[in-house]
Formats: C-alpha cells, sequence, structure tokens
DNA sequence: CTGGGGAGGGGGCCC
DNA sequence: GGGGCCCCCTCCCCA
C-alpha cells in the first residue's frame, strides 16, 4: 500500500508578501539566526518600488547583497576559484565524510526508526554550491553532519554537510539536519518526515481527522496553516495586495499571478 | 484564468 | 539541548 503523494519540491523563498493587516515576518522573527536571508526574500511587495515590479524582484534580489555583506566575515574562500559545486568546508575535515552514509551515521536518524524507507538524503542530494567563507580554519569534535566554522568571535558558523545551509548555533543546525535524515515514518505508508508534529499531520490525511474547523462556514481542516487560509476567504481584505492596484488576494501565488498578468503592464510601465 | 483546498517543509519561540 | 507547537510559506491539484 503506497500512499500517494504528489511531487513536490521546495523552490527558494523568493516572494514578498504583502501583509497590510500584519507585521512582516520580519518583524516577528527578529533575533535569530539564519532566517536572515529568508526574511529579506520576504520582503514586503507594497514597499518596493511600485513602478517595476520586475525591477522590484531584481532590486531586492540585489537587497540580498546587503545580507551577502556580513557574509566575508563568515566566509573563507577555500580557493580563489572556489566557485566549484564542491564544497570546500566539507572538504575540510572529512573528505570521506560525503561519501559515507551520513544520514545513518547522524546523530538524528539512528536509533529513531526502524528503517527510514525514503532514499538516503546524502546519495541523492549534490550541494550546489557552498557558499565561499572567510575564516574557516578547523572543525571541532561535531559528528559528520555538522561542520563549525570558527570564523569570528562573536558569530561562529555550523553548516549542514548536506545542503549550503549555515547555523549559529549547534541546536539549529541539529534541527535542520532532520530534514534531510527525516527520522519520522508513518507507520501507514512509509513516508518519512523531519519532525513529529509533521508526521501527525500527515496521519490525518489517513484518519480523515480535521482538528480545525473555521468559525464562519463550519469547514473542517486537517491542517492550521490551511485553516488560516481558508480564513483569509472571509475576509474583505485580503493578506496579500497588489501594490500597483491595491487589490488584495488571499494568497501570494494568486497576487504574483495577478501582477504578472493583470498589472504587469502597468507596474512595468 | 482565478480562487481555494490539501499536503508538506522550514525556521522561530516557548517550555 | 530537545521537543512541541506555531507561523509562514510553497507547490500541486481541482472546481
Amino acid at each position: 500500500m503506497v500512499c500517494q503523494y504528489r511531487r513536490r519540491k521546495k523552490s527558494s523563498k523568493q516572494h514578498f508578501p504583502v501583509d497590510n493587516l500584519s507585521p512582516p515576518p520580519t518583524v516577528k522573527r527578529t533575533n535569530m539566526y539564519n532566517r536572515s536571508t529568508t526574511s529579506l526574500e520576504r520582503y514586503p511587495l507594497a514597499e518596493l518600488p511600485a513602478g517595476d515590479n520586475n525591477s522590484a524582484a531584481t532590486c531586492y534580489t540585489t537587497g540580498l547583497v546587503w545580507d551577502v555583506s556580513f557574509l566575508p566575515a563568515l566566509y573563507v574562500p577555500t580557493s580563489p576559484t572556489d566557485a566549484s559545486p564542491t564544497p570546500g568546508p566539507l572538504d575540510l575535515s572529512s573528505p570521506s565524510s560525503l561519501s559515507s552514509s551520513a544520514s545513518s551515521s547522524g546523530e538524528e536518524d539512528e536509533g529513531r526508526t526502524s528503517d527510514p524507507p525514503s532514499p538516503e538524503p546524502t546519495d541523492t542530494y549534490h550541494p550546489p554550491q557552498r557558499p565561499k567563507r572567510t575564516g574557516i580554519k578547523s572543525h571541532g569534535a561535531l559528528t559528520e553532519d555538522e561542520r563549525v566554522a570558527p570564523v569570528t568571535a562573536a558569530r561562529p558558523a555550523f553548516f549542514c554537510k548536506h545542503c549550503p545551509k549555515e547555523y549559529t548555533s549547534l541546536g539549529a543546525l541539529k534541527m535542520h539536519i532532520r530534514s534531510h535524515t527525516l527520522p519520522c515514518v508513518c507507520p501507514t505508508c512509509g513516508k518519512a518526515f523531519s519532525r513529529p508534529w509533521l508526521l501527525r499531520g500527515h496521519i490525518r490525511t489517513h484518519t480523515g481527522e480535521r482538528p480545525f474547523s473555521c468559525q464562519h462556514c463550519n469547514r473542517a481542516f486537517a491542517d492550521r496553516s490551511n485553516l488560516r487560509a481558508h480564513l483569509q476567504t472571509h475576509a474583505e481584505v485580503k493578506k496579500y495586495q497588489c501594490g500597483v492596484c491595491s487589490r488584495t488576494f488571499s494568497r501570494m501565488s494568486l497576487l504574483q499571478k495577478h501582477s504578472a498578468v493583470s498589472c504587469s503592464t502597468s507596474s512595468t510601465a
């Protein structure tokens, strides 16, 4: 018995919610580590130059330069030509760590699952490009999943060996590594998840449980986020607003489509 | 084409 | 430090 799941791929979060009703996530998530780039990517569209949405995206991307600007403090170019997909930091401490089964020997999955049916992440993931670093000297006694770059006294960097992501705390890195090792396995269909609550939510798809109901229409949902999205349909003013025509949408994707089609000409003119 | 639901993922916060 | 939960987000599919 195989659960039929649609193939999903996570793309980079590069959209810009226009949240007129609540502070942008960047306000809420203030102090932690890796959210910075993502938060920057969520720069509200309405705050971007309204005359050129495409350029706005470009400008926004350019805005990442701000984020990148502090990276030299963290990154050490392992070589002047370190643009190759081969991640330098991974080579520093354990050249064979990549070839070894990191997920099976990592700190997370061992003993957590009997036999995760999901393919070994390290077998399939090919790190695209490790950002260049400054100050990487040596790695301490971490698991082979974890690499640390003692770059600055204030901000040590831990980064995942499975992907280019980096963290300033080991706990955050370990949390992230779970997304690679997927220690939580559905007993019904065998699908693996990174966190128990994700698994619980998935199990609801089997049981049909819908604990989250809309107070307006009594429609029930298995996922709170979906209920929240649904509540947007009841709202007169939706969460995402077009910076050009001020029309609001319940979903960012709808706003994007709208901006690309309806307001594209006016926004680019 | 638009709007909405379903499912899933990631990071942050709190305990 | 870890677990649980939350919020936000994305993608796919369908009406």
